[in-house]
RNA sequence: GGCCCCUUAGCUCAGUUGGGAGAGCGCCUGCCUUACAAGCAGGAGGUCGCCGGAUCGAGACCGGCAGGGGCCACCA
């Protein structure tokens, strides 16, 4: 029953197939058993609006291969899946559709407009999840998770109505960023700063019953129609008999005081007098509060004028509106001075509209006893960031933050459980509320606003599992042990779970939370629409299969930003083909199932065999050394370079002769064929992690033990394994190969002509070791004869190479200049390094304190330096 | 202004207790050697940004400088 591979490594012929059948065989679903170790992960949801991108693609990947390989460890591994609703988000992309067909939402009314938002998501919701799949996420689909579904909506009611009991959730007026194109308050970290190139105004302000002027230099003209107040330094000789008189602002024709306020004005910058205007300025509303100025809104939720700016002006555009003012001002020959300017503006980065301060009621959570733990857990090692040089970023926020705006004037997302009667008693309840607890009142009316998204996936980790429910999922599963995501969203998500998840679990939501770099273009640039550079995982994944795409971010991700091209995709399509390729020459011979494989005794084992083994198991040890610690670059790494350039460049060669009957008897072939599916079997387990199709596909046709190799045990390091005796011998043997190979290109012979080795050894173990595998010299150096501890006739080629002496036999053929070039800059290199060690030898003070490990290496490597340039020197 | 990161081969990057400069791709030469031309063999290429310091010894540790990137911060 022998089993064959295509001619062709195929990846679109097997991937899907494969996947369904993991699905089917349900590998993906843990064991709801508390007795056995336990391994979690969380997704990091993605907005239902998304479509797979090149980042989903990277922390999917490297989640998979956490979860795939803690799975195969034999942890009872869960990788929960979901979407987030994502507000704005959704409600945006809703928004578009309906505006194709002429409604807008107001129309339509809220309740109407909800539905047709759920609509859109059952419809396409779940098209990211499919996406995953394409990828080969093992994430367990039965327990996919939505935030907006009624466990979790009713964990958001919970966690806010006890937030607002223990007095952290409160409801105020105050200053907050206003985006004017949502219409709604967003919090501190989502207003992102750009720098832009404008013009720095200079206003003349005149100061009524003196001859004085002040001027005012702004950035934003129109918001002088606001203005109540001007400040200057209590301090500043150039204004100080000013303090206390009234100026008039201009085009308004207001009086309005002057003032001293040393916090606002430095008196350093531009001409020492700010206008304040509280309404629609961050610092001017503290000053205003500071100094009792009125608060005058001339900017409404649109950015449009209200009618407080004066007739002129009410409902223009904001933008607009500053044309006009200065062009007024100019008309009354107060604008002073324009000059260029570059500064920093908020903007949504949702939809990069200017953000608009604005004074409006909204609710808040009181964040600095959140915050406090949050801090300390990362401080003392309850959680880890992993890389570590991110804590000072994580510690400087969380030391800083300011209290978070969680309400959002939107439609889509979790209604704030707050009721109001129409006797204005508020009352805020899990449940719905039918009468006022206070008056009685039947009528009521919930709360308009909705919580920021972030609020719901804030509680991502233990909502999922059931909580505040007390499930089998969350006592098994919760907390979680790593979280897997961008350092984009560090601030919105990952400080959020930290706090709320210690505040309302009273256990860090995960121990480890390891943050992946931006996946750029490969000269470090960012992937962008417009720079033409971005790469599709769904098109590259049809191109050169999930394999290679996962492998390549993989061996890219070591925690800083990852510089992707497409060629190195191909590269690993490559390397997997080799695997294909290896695989489908061992099955060849190959005849028994694995399961029938009998267990390999290791005194019956050749040398070369013994090698083998010990470099897959270094290979073993590496990878999961390299996995423990994110290193997802060395890991992978590893076991390519093992597999590729150990055992196909070396192992099979080496085997051949003996699998082809070439050399030695039907044992050792049968031998040989067990020690192959040895390898190939634990080569394809340590890489399933990676590429978890191919190997799959080639596992099941080598007829194991378990259903599939994603059960299969991962393999782990074994001591009996290790041999460096056989490392010591196999690697000299490489090194005769290629000095031979290397005669033989260098002096310009062709691969037909044949040449003696002779080798020079000082035990009788090596004496034997070399008899019993000269077959390996005679075939992969293409050798006719190999003679240990024979003289070596005159002519030959001398050298030394891993301390054996060896000659090679040329036949008669002219010295090139080439290689007489080349003999002389190899002794070059070893005269230069023979005196830099003779001289380091020389000097005591290196002698008395090096460790003597390094000393004695470098009077091994002199004594090797000398031999090896006697024996060049013989060539010449 | 504060914090973080980067500077090593033509390109992109590894190099974690300081002890003989590495990988992938690219390039050059020769091979269709029966698993693989998506391959095999061989090769060229580096003042490890610059200056200084502690050390017997620095790509690595410390200080400074230069250049690049990122995050945070209410400078009108």
């Amino acid at each position: 029953m022998k089993q064959e591979l295509d001619k062709r490594y195929e990846p679109a012929q097997f991937e899907q197939r494969i996947y369904e059948q993991w699905k089917r065989g349900e590998f993906f679903t843990p064991l709801l058993d508390a007795d056995r170790p336990k391994f979690s992960i969380v997704i990091p949801p993605p907005n239902v609006t998304g479509r797979l991108h090149i980042g989903h693609a990277l922390v999917n990947t490297l989640q998979d291969i956490v979860v795939r390989w803690k799975r195969m460890s034999g942890f009872n591994t869960l990788w929960l899946p979901g979407t987030d609703h994502a507000g704005i988000a959704t409600q945006m992309v809703v928004e578009r559709e309906l505006a194709k067909e002429g409604v807008n939402r107001h129309e339509l009314g809220r309740e109407k407009f909800v539905e047709r938002v759920w609509q859109w998501k059952e419809s396409y919701g779940q098209q990211i999840l499919d996406q995953l799949e394409r990828l080969g996420s093992s994430c367990d689909w039965t327990r996919t998770r939505f935030t907006l579904d009624e466990g979790l909506s009713r964990a958001v009611r919970h966690v806010f109505v006890k937030l607002y009991e223990d007095g952290l959730i409160y409801r105020d007026l105050a200053m907050v960023n206003w985006c004017p194109f949502c219409r709604t308050a967003i919090s501190d970290v989502e207003v992102e700063f750009q720098e832009r190139n404008t013009k720095l105004w200079h206003i003349d302000y005149l100061v009524p019953g003196t001859d004085r002027k002040l001027t005012v230099a702004t950035t934003r003209p129109e918001t002088m129609l606001g203005d109540t107040g001007l400040a200057v330094h209590p301090d500043d000789e150039r204004y100080k008999d000013l303090i206390g008189r009234k100026a008039l602002l201009p085009i308004a024709n207001r009086e309005i005081p002057i003032v001293a306020d040393p916090i606002l004005v430095d008196p350093e910058f531009g001409t020492g007098v700010v206008k304040v205007t509280p309404a629609h300025d961050k610092s001017d509303y503290e000053a205003g509060k500071r100094n009792g100025l009125p608060e005058l809104q001339v900017i409404d939720e649109s950015g449009h004028m209200t009618a407080a700016a004066g007739a002129e002006f009410e409902g223009l555009d904001r933008f607009e509106a500053r044309k006009k003012v200065v062009a007024r001002l100019e008309e009354e020959g107060l604008l002073r001075d324009t000059k260029d300017y570059t500064h920093t503006v908020g903007v949504h980065g949702k939809c990069d509209t200017v953000i608009e301060p604005m004074i409006s009621r909204q609710w808040f959570v009181k964040i600095e006893p959140l915050a406090t733990p949050a801090i300390e857990a990362v401080r003392n090692g309850t959680i880890r960031i992993i890389p570590q040089s991110w804590e000072p970023t994580y510690f400087n926020w969380m030391e800083n933050i300011h209290d978070w705006t969680i309400s959002r004037q939107l439609w889509w997302g979790h209604r704030i459980p707050a009721f109001y009667c129409d006797n204005g008693h508020m009352t805020v309840s899990e449940s719905d509320v039918a009468a006022c607890p206070q008056c009685g009142s039947a009528n009521i009316r919930q709360e308009t606003d909705v919580l920021d998204t972030w609020f719901s996936s804030g509680l991502w980790p233990f909502s999922t599992m059931g909580w505040p429910d007390d499930t089998p999922d969350y006592r098994i599963f919760y907390p979680t042990d790593v979280l897997i995501t961008g350092f984009d969203i560090l601030f919105f998500w990952v400080a959020r779970m930290i706090m709320l998840g210690l505040r309302f679990t009273g256990r860090a939501p995960f121990h480890t939370v390891f943050l992946n770099g931006l996946v750029r273009d490969e000269h470090g640039q960012k992937m962008s629409k417009t720079k033409g550079n971005v790469i599709d995982p769904l098109e590259v994944i049809e191109e050169y299969g999930a394999d290679a795409v996962r492998f390549t971010l993989a061996i890219f991700a070591s925690g800083r930003d990852i510089p992707l091209a497409k060629s190195r995709m191909q590269g690993y399509a490559a390397f997997a083909n080799k695997i294909w390729n290896a695989a489908r020459f061992a099955m060849t011979y190959i005849e028994m199932p694995l399961r029938e494989a009998k267990q390999i005794d290791r005194d019956e084992l050749k040398t070369v065999e013994r090698w083998i083994l010990s470099r897959i198991n270094a290979t073993t040890h590496d990878v999961n050394k390299s996995l423990s610690a994110f290193r997802f670059d060395e890991a992978s790494n590893a076991i390519y370079h093992f597999f590729w350039h150990e055992l196909c460049d070396w192992y099979i060669e080496m085997a051949k002769p003996v699998l082809a009957g070439r050399h030695g008897d039907d044992a050792d072939r049968r031998r040989a064929v067990r020690v192959l599916l040895e390898v190939l079997d634990r080569s394809l387990r340590l890489l399933h992690p990676f590429m978890p199709f191919i190997t799959e596909e080639i596992w099941q046709k080598l007829e194991g033990v378990e259903p599939s190799i994603m059960v299969a045990p991962y393999p782990i390091a074994e001591e009996v394994l290790e041999d460096a005796e056989a490392e010591r011998l196999v690697t000299a043997v490489q090194a005769m190969i290629t000095a031979v190979r290397n005669a033989r290109a260098e002096r310009g012979f062709t691969p037909k002509d044949r040449f003696k080795l002779y080798i020079r050894v000082d035990s009788d173990r090596d004496a034997t070791f070399f008899r019993d595998h000269e077959y390996l010299l005679l075939e992969l150096a293409r050798l006719d004869a190999v003679r240990v501890n024979a003289e070596a006739p005159e002519g030959a080629q001398h050298d030394v190479v891993e301390g054996f002496h060896i000659a090679i036999e040329l036949p008669a053929k002219v010295v090139t200049k080439e290689q007489l070039e080349r003999t002389q800059r190899e002794l070059e290199k070893c005269r230069n390094e023979l005196a830099a060690a003779e001289a380091r030898l020389a000097n005591e003070q290196f002698v008395r304190n090096a460790p003597p490990a390094v000393v004695q290496q470098a009077q091994a490597r002199q004594a090797e330096l000398r031999a090896r340039i006697e024996k060049l020197q013989q060539n010449q």
